[in-house]
DNA sequence: TTATCCGGAATGAACGTTCATTCCTGAGGT
DNA sequence: ACCTCAGGAATGAACGTTCATTCCGGATAA
């Protein structure tokens, strides 16, 4: 994941790989079939291991607002204190494996989407959130946040508390029906 | 670009562009000294391009609002319109070439950053706009709009004027002092 | 003729993957 | 307690492929 997260897929040699676990190259191939598999297996381990952080204290009994910025401020937390996991996911939505994903994600099965999509129909039901496709509302959510995160890990902005939670909640206000 | 931005730049290999541009593989090499700078000089031709497609229209003495919507609509529109090279310049800014970019974009001189950044100065100064850093209020305003275009051109939703719309005011709404 | 440009085969570096070989461990026999 | 050995695990050199870049013979223009 150090590698991949800081090099790229594409200039993190299998070779170099080996080398940072302190296996020989052909080792590797003994744990995953190919090189593809292994960064499918890793993305779905960081994709639990996020899931289930944001998932500490979420209540699905508070209102809308409230479990939105319960999420939307633990996923930012969650990027800002592991950096290199942060960057290996992005790594991932934009290459070949993650537009597979992202398709599956948007179109009905998704594997962390399913709590985000229930919030938002959820959302929908009561009049709570603008009346807008999934689609655009994940893009109102997650856009600005991802780039945010980003932002913080290549240094441009220094993200405190104050500045997590001014940020979400003005995402809330792109959401919300005013 | 077309190859880049369906392929990925290392899915696009030199001999293919020089096939696709009906010229020898070495004769590139007579016009760009090597891949690298080929990928930032046509990166450099596309900003251009954005930009001037942007300021078509623009008027500087309307509301902070009125130029948010015009330049969020101009470039969603544009996006949708030109969907390779949105693949391109979004290529782009995911490699360690674009890193630089948006380094210099985030810390003071951006080549079209300057549009956004004096509008959303002047935002600051009327407090039309929430009290963030510029590097949050850019997060807010193009985070979804890049996001809603990718999902556009992959074909999870169908924007039309009316979504576009709807989509810019909901990112001014994150925005806009409340 | 001479100068310039073009093409695409040649080059060498880098990569993912394979495989013949070595190493290690622990069960079984003495 | 000691030795033997079977078999799973690890190794890393070697292979085939792909790629960016170079180079030189020939075409074109002056």
């Amino acid at each position: 994941m150090e590698l991949i997260a800081e090099r790229g897929f594409h200039n993190a040699p299998m070779s170099l790989i080996a080398g940072q676990a302190g296996v020989g190259a052909g080792t590797i191939y003994r744990y995953f079939e190919n090189k593809e598999l292994l960064i499918a297996e890793l993305f779905g381990e960081l994709h639990i291991k996020v899931r289930a952080s944001l998932l500490e204290g979420y209540d699905p009994e508070k209102t809308i607002e409230t479990r939105f910025l319960h999420l939307g401020r633990g996923m930012l937390r969650y990027f800002i204190d592991n950096p290199l996991e942060f960057r290996y996911l992005e790594q991932y939505h934009n290459s070949p494996y993650g537009a597979a994903f992202r398709r599956d994600n948007a179109l009905g099965k998704g594997a962390d989407g399913d709590l985000f999509r229930r919030l938002f129909e959820e959302g929908l039901a009561r009049q709570a959130v603008k009346n807008l496709p999934l689609t655009v509302l994940f893009a109102l959510a997650f856009g600005p946040l991802f780039t945010v995160a980003r932002d913080h890990i290549f240094g441009f902005i220094k993200l405190d508390e104050i500045l997590i939670t001014q940020t979400v909640k003005a995402c809330w206000d792109g959401i919300r029906n005013i």
